[in-house]
RNA sequence: GCCGAUGUAGCUCAGCUGGUCAGAGCAGCUGAUUUGUAAUCAGCAGGCCGGGGGUUCGAAUCCCUUCAUCGGCUCCA
């Protein structure tokens, strides 16, 4: 008899090799039918393997992520099945569980093409074999017999990965007449795959290695009841509506056009105009906490580029260099601002009283991307980084780092941009012949993120080995509607262009001593983060440009139109005037003050209330009411009054 | 750059296997209507069917090529 634990610390006794599903099946079949893998000594295992010592079992049941994880990772193998059957001679590579369901590689042979239009024969052999009710069998061989097995099948995929293998770690799992190289955990049987629909065809490198073969990756995902698919492709369909590039198009916030060349930016006037404000936004608060502004030009010497070192590492993806009637003299449109503050930092000398200085610009800068990945406005070839750069002492890192993060924070926090997360990179710790500068260096300032981040609150991952070559980084990333991870705001530490610049500051010491650089951009750039904010309130808000403040339009397509008429109404009407007034009479109080510059955040009647309303509150107050049209411009008129006596 | 798909009026799309196939709805314009929950009625205007080449008596429809877009891969200072 061996003791089985369960997360209430009870404990139960069982014949040894027992399995989850029957000791499931004895506290009550209910629960036996709700789960889909289990917990067994910190390990996911099957339902159905045997345990043979006294163990601590947690069920998993759908909500969990485990469950999940097994049941797209099943469904990963039975469209694998299906596809066998299909496409004779197929070779498979990997397919794993994903977050949002399963995919797989596979190559279907040279001359084959799956394509999304065999997705739906692919779906129905899934369906005839899920029918079939067939048992999943985990099998357990030697690295030799492994080897043996697929390479009599000829796949010099499977034989590939396990000729990395170690000898006694290798499982197969049995789904009908397929076989598969697996680790699992797996579901007993193919039963609970109830529905699923395989949603893309795609490309993707063996090995995600650019010279290897590409192979053809087939999307899908599954789920226990039809009603949950049916939700979630509901839910895709509802994220596609709140797209940036949907939008900013519908409502002509920004455009790209061919003649002007692809990743190429348009502003239309309104798009402009947010752009613009979220400039002046961040500019008043960089002032307000100690940032110099400056301003460079668009294009530099290559030789600049060279001596930073940009040139020799991203010389060739970036816009080429262009010629002058000078002979042999060459520039480049700037791909990064760094350089270019490095030379604003060396025009004058620096004595230790002076440091930290903090240099701002929102900068544009332009980069040769590959033509595959451009994206909306979050990959474009040119955009507009709201740069800056620390230069400090290395004792006053730390410092700096928490007033960034706090800076990141205010931002965000005052434009109710809630949903990202912070990643602290650092570098491989086996591998220091990668990055540059001491090791000394690299302890503290790697010390100092973690310890800066912890202090405010921040909540972070870190990741070993992501680290930039010249210095550890805390990045701030979002995810888009269809849940792509975007970065946007980065904080880098440098030690690499203080050298190559030589940079210098005069010590207490009166001895010549080498700054610390930071880099530092809060919404990474304005393209990228109008695209996050607009995916973000989208549906939440109305998108619209108040006289003060972003305001979002619905994005139900039912309310497009009204809600442009409801712009059309406040434009026309003397709101615009009213709190330009308000902004020019207290604007100099308000500076001293602090107080925060942003009054009223609109939002139009959402679906249910059919109304033509609006309801009105303020930012960091929460609701003030709803109100009709005229009431809401009376209520201003009202509101500005007050304020300016 | 690689794999797959797409490209028809400002927008969303219909045009199957080549011969009234250049269409619809919304937006726009003109006029009427003034009716409280975006969408009253009538009329008008809008497109070299992404660009180039080819097959054919004849192509939006088939083929090639190029550009762009979409979904991924790779990349991402």
């Amino acid at each position: 008899m061996i003791n089985i634990k369960f997360p209430d610390n009870s404990v139960k006794q069982f014949e040894s090799g027992v399995n989850s599903l029957e000791i499931a099946n004895s506290i009550s079949p209910g629960l036996a039918r709700k789960i889909y893998a289990s917990t067994v000594n910190g390990d996911v295992k099957d339902l159905t393997r045997p345990i043979n010592e006294d163990s601590a079992v947690i069920f998993h049941k759908w909500e969990d992520k485990e469950a999940k994880h097994t049941f797209w990772h099943t469904s990963a193998h039975l469209m694998a099945a299906a596809l066998e059957e299909l496409y004779p001679g197929i070779k498979f590579g990997i397919g794993p569980a994903i977050e949002n369901g399963f995919y797989y590689d596979v190559d279907p042979g040279d001359d084959v093409v799956i394509s999304e239009s065999d997705l739906p024969l692919i779906e129905d052999k899934m369906r005839e074999l899920a029918k079939r009710n067939n048992k999943v069998e985990r099998i357990e061989i030697s690295k030799a017999d492994a080897l043996k097995l697929f390479a009599e099948k000829g796949d010099e995929y499977k034989t590939e990965l396990i000729s990395e293998l170690e000898d006694g770690t290798i499982s197969l799992y049995k789904l009908g007449n397929f076989t598969d190289l697996c680790r699992g955990p797996h579901l007993p049987d193919t039963e609970k795959i109830k529905a699923f629909k395989l949603l893309s065809v795609a490309g993707a490198y063996w090995k995600g290695d650019e010279k290897r073969k590409m192979m053809t990756r087939i999307y899908g995902i599954s789920f226990p009841k039809q009603k949950l698919l049916d939700e979630y492709l509901a839910m895709l369909e509802e994220a596609k509506k709140r797209d940036h590039r949907r939008i900013g198009k519908e409502l002509e916030l920004f455009a790209f056009s061919q003649k002007v060349g692809m990743g190429l930016p348009l502003w239309l006037p309104r798009g402009a105009e947010l752009r613009q404000r979220l400039i002046d936004f961040l500019t008043d608060e960089l002032k307000r906490r100690g940032y110099t502004i400056v301003s460079t030009p668009h294009v530099g010497n290559v030789e600049l580029y060279k001596i930073s070192g940009h040139y020799e590492k991203y010389g060739a993806d970036s816009f080429q260099p262009m010629n002058t009637p000078q002979e042999g003299e060459q520039f480049m449109l700037k791909p990064m601002n760094c350089p270019h503050h490095c030379e604003i930092y060396n025009a004058t000398p620096h004595s230790y009283k002076d440091l930290p200085i903090r240099m701002a610009e929102f900068g544009t800068v332009y980069r040769y991307e590959q033509h595959g990945e451009l994206h909306g406005l979050t990959r474009v070839r040119s955009f507009t980084q709201d740069d800056a750069h620390h230069f400090c002492e290395a004792d006053q890192l730390k410092d700096e780092f928490k007033r960034i993060i706090d800076l990141v924070q205010w931002v965000f926090k005052s434009l109710d941009f809630n949903e990202y997360d912070a990643q602290i990179s650092l570098r491989d710790a086996s591998d220091k012949e990668r990055y540059i500068g001491s090791d000394e260096n690299w302890e503290k300032a790697q010390k100092a993120i973690i310890e800066a981040s912890a202090e405010k609150g921040l909540d972070t991952i870190v990741v070993e080995g992501e680290a930039a070559f010249y210095g550890p980084k805390l990045d701030f990333m979002v995810r888009d509607a269809i849940g792509r991870e975007w970065q946007l705001g980065t904080i880098q530490v440098d030690y690499n262009l203080p050298e190559r610049f030589d940079m210098t500051y005069i010590g207490a010491d009166n001895q010549k001593h080498r700054p610390v650089l930071i880099h530092r951009a809060i919404f990474g750039s304005l393209e990228r983060f109008v695209a996050v904010l607009i995916e973000n309130t989208a549906g939440k808000f109305p998108l619209w440009l108040s006289p003060d403040q972003v305001i979002i339009l619905p994005i139900s397509e039912k309310y497009h139109d009204y809600s442009k008429k409801v712009l059309n109404f406040l434009n026309n009407s003397d709101i615009r005037t009213l709190i330009d007034e308000r902004n020019e009479k207290i604007g100099k109080k308000v500076r001293d003050n602090e107080l925060k510059k942003i009054p009223y955040l609109l939002i139009i009647g959402e679906k249910e209330e059919k109304s033509s309303t609006v309801s009105v509150r303020r930012q960091g107050e929460g609701d003030i009411g709803v109100m009709k049209l005229e009431e809401f411009v009376n209520f201003i008129r009202e509101e500005v009054k007050n304020e300016i006596g």
